[in-house]
DNA sequence: GTGAAAGCGCTAACAC
DNA sequence: GTGTTAGCGCTTTCAC
């Protein structure tokens, strides 16, 4: 470890290029009145000298950090991941950068993650909330923490958000399985403390509803990861629950039921039909390709970031839902 | 935007308490002598007034960021996402936070990347170098900046590096394939510039070197991508070249052979045998799950970070190669 | 054990 | 247009 001074200053640009530091901050920042020639002097001198600002300083005198931080559940889980490049793209465009940070479903970790970015001094906040608990949030919006809640809506907390249209893409899926003559679904769910589980739910009953009793509806409920699905769906088909189609609360369950399938010695479409939830890349991929309710996670991602910027320099607070769409591929069995 | 003053500092704490700044920058810190009747008097007033320290601060006076840089070519990918959660989780663990950025396989983004890390003074950067050009490298390195490379070993630039045992992955693809009775090897490698596409192909001339000309292996090189190695591999079946197994620089492009090849109503392992590499989570889910070259990218994140810390703390150089595993799955037709 | 004072590198008033 | 000065919030000598 050299203790030499490893960074030049504005205070050495200013000595080599014989003004003060003020006019050096000015011609460098853009900002203010600064002669042409003046500038173009201190800003080859920097060059030469290899001068990299110390954003640590200028946030401490501007209050403005130009990071955000970023914390989700998993950032290996594929919908996670697509979400944060979605949003380290759009903060990169934009100046930022981004701490990232996983709960791994823990809401002490998710306590601690926000803890820690405040005391980064982030200049805002995109959370994935665990959702099991939501005081941590409630009070890092009392404080006044500029911060957008992605991917679900938070009982009595006003705030940015901005998640997919859950409710709207458990009716479709329903509807689809309807429409394509399923007497019989199943509904492997997450657990209902989150919003996306309870709205998809919501959206898949509202389509079976407006067909009266011709259509039943199974709802096995706080399905948590992939091997967690996995078990559960094998331990059903042990069972031999009764079900012509499954609607899945998204594509790694849906992943697991193909898998516990095949095991079985079932074909899906043809012994049963399965939709998913996300599209994340490798829902194309699987065999059969499923067929699933897609949501861009980038844009979601990318409108996160838009949203915060929003709310941090103009206050604006923003609920957006983003359009569900879907993906019609081989895992249903069309009559 | 409210202009009010949001965070409480470390002089109205001592304000409240009755001391000064110095005692309770001490008592927070657990450094220097404190009475331990102060320090709980200090620590409870902070408690209280709801003091959260200011990172940039301690930062600006103490050139310790407590944040490192992680570049990498793109976190939605498989391979990275795992390798950044497990960096992710190896940093938090020893109060680090990370810093994300994308590079889009692009030298210039990796340029920025770095810059950027930079002047936000990490204390030091682990990169997955997108490698068509490595001057940044070589002058990150020269400036004395604690680094990690992740997943290659450069040319000419002594610094630490932390990757997978690629040669020997080779070596035994190509040996397992050999003893399964396979004659005609097909590799699909990446672009030759990266270090692990060169070892990999070494590894499985090797294998081949060793039984003289009894096995053939044909090299297709330069693949990048999922898309381009999926049209590349159904030009290739429709030039119907004669292969009895492929090797894949990647599971990625494993996947690609799937599909291209079910396309084609060719059969795997029936009609060829198929072997990737990393074992990403989709690997043992697709059909037919894939025999691969395990690497624990995990494994692979946390090392890099402990190389690290090493590197900041002591001044140690390392060099670590991550040894790797043949996961015997479906993909390889035995004889 | 504790306090006073200096200063990390930068920007924002305010002179001139 | 440019320089001087103060100070962001913290840590670090160095007295006492």
């Amino acid at each position: 470890m050299d203790k030499t001074k490893k960074f030049v200053t504005i205070k050495d640009v200013a000595k080599v290029a014989g003004v003060s530091v003020n006019t050096v901050s000015r011609a460098l920042g853009n900002r203010g009145y600064v002669r042409k020639d003046t500038k173009e002097k201190v800003l080859k001198v920097a060059q030469e000298l290899g001068y990299t600002r110390n954003c640590a300083a200028t946030a401490l005198r501007t209050k403005h950090s130009g990071i955000v931080g970023v914390v989700v559940v998993d950032n290996s889980n594929p919908f996670y991941a697509e979400l944060v490049k979605g949003i380290e793209s759009e903060a990169r465009k934009n100046g930022y950068s981004i701490i990232l940070i996983n709960t791994d479903r823990s809401y002490e970790n998710e306590v601690k993650a926000i803890q820690t970015l405040l005391q980064r001094r982030v200049d805002g906040l995109i959370i994935c909330a665990v959702q099991s608990r939501t005081d941590d949030i409630k009070e890092l919006v009392d404080k006044k923490i500029p911060n957008v809640i992605v991917g679900s809506k938070l009982d009595g907390i006003k705030t940015n958000y901005i998640h997919s249209d859950d409710e709207l893409g458990g009716y479709i899926a329903a509807k689809y399985l309807i429409e394509t003559g399923h007497k019989n679904i199943l509904f492997l769910n997450a657990f209902d403390y989150k919003y996306a589980a309870r709205m998809r739910e919501k959206g898949v009953r509202k389509a079976i509803e407006e067909v009266g009793k011709s259509v039943k509806l199974t709802v096995i409920s706080s399905l948590e990861g992939f091997e967690n699905a996995y078990e559960k769906f094998k331990q059903l088909l042990s069972e031999k629950i009764a079900f012509d189609s499954v609607i899945c609360y998204n594509d790694i369950y849906a992943i697991a039921v193909v898998k516990a399938s095949k095991e079985f010695g079932l074909k899906i479409p043809e012994d049963f039909s399965v939709i998913g939830f996300d599209d994340i890349e490798f829902s194309s991929v699987v065999s059969p390709p499923l067929t699933t309710v897609r949501i861009d996670k980038t844009v979601l991602g990318a409108e996160a970031f838009r949203a915060l910027i929003k709310s941090i320099k103009e206050d604006i607070t923003t609920e957006l839902v983003v359009p569900v769409e879907l993906i019609k591929r081989e895992s249903v069995k069309v009559r």
